[in-house]
DNA sequence: TCATAAAGTTCTGAAAATGAACTGTCAAAC
DNA sequence: GTTTGACAGTTCATTTTCAGAACTTTATGA
């Protein structure tokens, strides 16, 4: 499969994962979230090859999720923002930050803990339905198809 | 940078990321959600090469993240199930979609729409805080050092 | 005039992914 | 009792991507 492809198949996290899924790009986006804008600051906290992090800031920026905004004249400057889309990334950084805390932690515990400003508390992130508000199983969910869906596989072969 | 050196970072996102954090990682566990089990199921709904396929099932399961459990003898068959710490991955593949769904449809519409069992609505999932229940913004959480932090590279600096 | 800084770009060798064919074990069909 | 086919992989040559290091450009300050 082409990774281009990836963004044309109906499937919402297949064109996801063929913006922030390779392993740089997630790493990219945690820094941002951590309010690191510059080139160098990525790299030198990412220890990423200058090469790859140009075209993964390239990349986010071409899908929206950051934007490259001048902060100096003489010489231009441009630091890298996120946008709301990627601001909208939150609960896919905070899902995948949880798991580890959850399953990779080591003896000494959590590299880092998280307070939320309303409640003042230390927190971990829940996953609830908008509907009724009870945290999400994957076994209680059922799959229908949408409006976006293409003929599955079998139809196809029927066809 | 060295892949397996992620899983030692003391950052429970880079470590999630070792474990998860590629392509086809992710289009696997989508697959699992939706209840794939079996090499030859896994290689024609998604395409991957036979290779690479056997490589992300052995890493998956090698991680806990996936069982290798025999349906018959003779001869010997296994199929790949989610474990307890798979199927916690739940959240993460569900954000992911969501974002997708908001961000990346085209004009037709989101290719699947969930349902839950509980309130037996379609819904949207929602990320909130375990402490108030009140959906979570970037922008109102606070990062602190946890027990397994490591001194901070400008630590280091100084040092 | 020289050193330093930021934000890249260029180049070469190493690692990983792709594509296609091949292997081994067994059951069922001919 | 030989052949066919399913399943779960493995092997190998080719292509693509990544890593590591050096280099470029624009400008400031010593």
């Amino acid at each position: 499969m082409k990774w281009d492809a990836l963004e044309e198949e109906p499937c919402s996290l297949a064109r996801t994962v063929a913006v922030i899924g390779d392993r740089w790009s997630l790493l990219i986006l945690r820094e941002c979230f951590l309010r690191v804008r510059r080139f160098e600051a990525f790299q030198a906290s990412l220890g990423i090859t200058r090469h790859l992090l140009a075209e993964r800031l390239k990349k986010l920026v071409r899908h929206g999720v950051l934007r490259r905004v001048p902060y100096q004249d003489s010489p231009k400057r441009y630091e890298y923002i996120l946008t709301q889309k990627g601001l909208d990334l939150y609960p896919v950084i905070m899902a995948i930050v949880h798991w580890g805390d959850t399953h990779m932690v080591d003896e000494r515990g959590r590299p880092l803990l998280h307070e939320h400003h309303g409640c003042s508390k230390m927190f971990d992130p829940v996953m609830v339905c908008s509907e009724c508000g009870e945290p999400l199983k994957a076994k209680e969910v059922h799959v229908h198809q949408g409006p976006g869906a293409r003929p599955s596989a079998s139809a196809k072969a029927r066809a």
